[in-house]
DNA sequence: GAGGTCAGGTTGTCATGACAACTGGTTTCT
DNA sequence: AGAAACCAGTTGTCATGACAACCTGACCTC
């Protein structure tokens, strides 16, 4: 604060193992999220960005590169790179409910209805590439926030995993957050939203009525290695939960 | 076709307007498509694909650099790039619903309802960044597949297109195709998708009883400028529909 | 036999340099 | 006055080179 030359003020640490173009990345997605570059202005131009920085351009464009992809800037061709005019954000990632909800301030807490150990049916052993039948580890979770629950989710893992996923870590913890603590990199999922009508005990749980409908998903994780890490099956009221996602085409760059 | 050797029948075309690296993209992706490169394995390495196609790294790098933002591949440090070995695909993009279906061999059909001039509701105003009650234009279709409705598409777009999108194009044409074709390239939009109840009108166009309920869907479309085009509100009936995407974590490539 | 060590192969990061393509405004010409 | 041509500024594309970080498997040592 105080200085306002620099559109950065953090400075670029190049003893860090963090890469230097997601360094500025970063510091360029604080500078927009705090206000400093505001809505509509351009960005300095590339090579006079690197300039400064003492980097080189492509070292530039790849960190600009990274926010575009996140919907938080606009390049155009011959013009500049503009922030993008918009005030909504939050897209579908790859993080767990918990996670969002502990950084919108909103104050989670979970009830873990059941963990045991099943044979996995079809569409789980299909989703985790398993034999029909192989014994996995599943749970269900209640989600509150500020007292109100706003998700039933049920979760199915290979075996393995149930040393790091143990019943008492799962009560303070968010799933994505115990797997990625112990060297687990979530990288891709494929999911499917869509909806229907409460089973009396998901109304009983989720304190709504028969005639309220859910909001489903079911998401299938895989980690680094393109191998399937878990199976999830959600519903949340839709009277308190909607997805919010940015869609970004395929920019070319 | 008949040659083994290259993993890139179609040879790059230096003449070509499209980027080579773009190309190259295409390439591979028709390759991993059609089972050419079959799913789990490795991709040759990078160095040696670009020797044998007579191109930078940087440039095959950034080939597959697409291809993992699509996910379709996954980058392995150390190991390698792999195909991902997963079946699922169709991401939520930023494509019509019309260019959906009709790429899903579906013969989609479309009943036009309304097309008229209006003011703009708040919501409306907000989203397309217009002064209340500036004057849009609102058009509503019925989308049919197979002959049963699967959703209603209620629109509002800046007046400015309405000599884009006529009356006449809306019934034959997707919105999209629409834009696109008279220049407008959208590049980014921001959506929200929940669940409700149908109104008794929703149920009767639908085909549905008043207690299933409807998947909705409101979308900001925004051009390559950042100007919002479009707004969406939409709905579609749950038991026939559901949005299926792929999700990709930072990935810092 | 178990463990650590090392080498080879792979992707990750970064710099430098050059030219192409596009946009918008200015200038010039008719 | 209007239209065409030009120009400065910007991002887009591509090449080359170098080194770092990482993973696997083989080898060696104990």
């Amino acid at each position: 604060m105080g200085a306002r030359r620099g559109l950065t003020d953090a400075a670029l640490d190049r003893a860090s193992p963090v890469p230097l173009y997601y360094q500025l990345a970063e510091n360029l997605e604080t500078a927009i999220r705090s206000g400093s570059l505001s809505s509509g202005s351009h960005l300095e131009n590339e090579i006079e960005l690197a300039r400064q920085l003492r980097v080189s351009r492509p070292t530039v464009r790849r960190a600009i590169a990274v926010l575009a992809n996140r919907g938080l800037v606009i390049r155009r061709h011959g013009i500049g790179t503009l922030v993008v005019p918009v005030r909504v954000r939050r897209p579908v990632r790859l993080s767990s409910l918990y996670d969002d909800l502990a950084e919108s301030g909103q104050a989670p807490s979970t009830r873990l209805l059941a963990y045991e150990v099943v044979p996995a049916p079809l569409d789980v052993a299909t989703g985790l590439q398993l034999a029909r039948g192989t014994r996995v580890l599943h749970f269900e979770r209640l989600r509150l926030a500020s007292g109100q629950p706003i998700s039933l989710m049920r979760n199915f893992l290979p075996l393995g995993l149930k040393e790091v996923v143990t019943e008492e870590a799962l009560q303070f913890t968010g799933l994505y957050r115990l797997l990625r603590q112990s060297g687990i990199h979530l990288r891709l999922a494929s999911q499917s939203i869509g909806a229907r009508s409460p089973q009396p005990r998901e109304a009983r749980l989720l304190l709504i009525v028969r005639s309220a409908p859910l909001l489903t998903m079911r998401r299938i994780s895989y980690d680094d290695a393109g191998q399937p890490v878990e199976y999830g099956s959600h519903v949340y009221p839709a009277e308190r939960y909607s997805f919010e996602m940015s869609v970004v085409a395929d920019s070319r760059t």
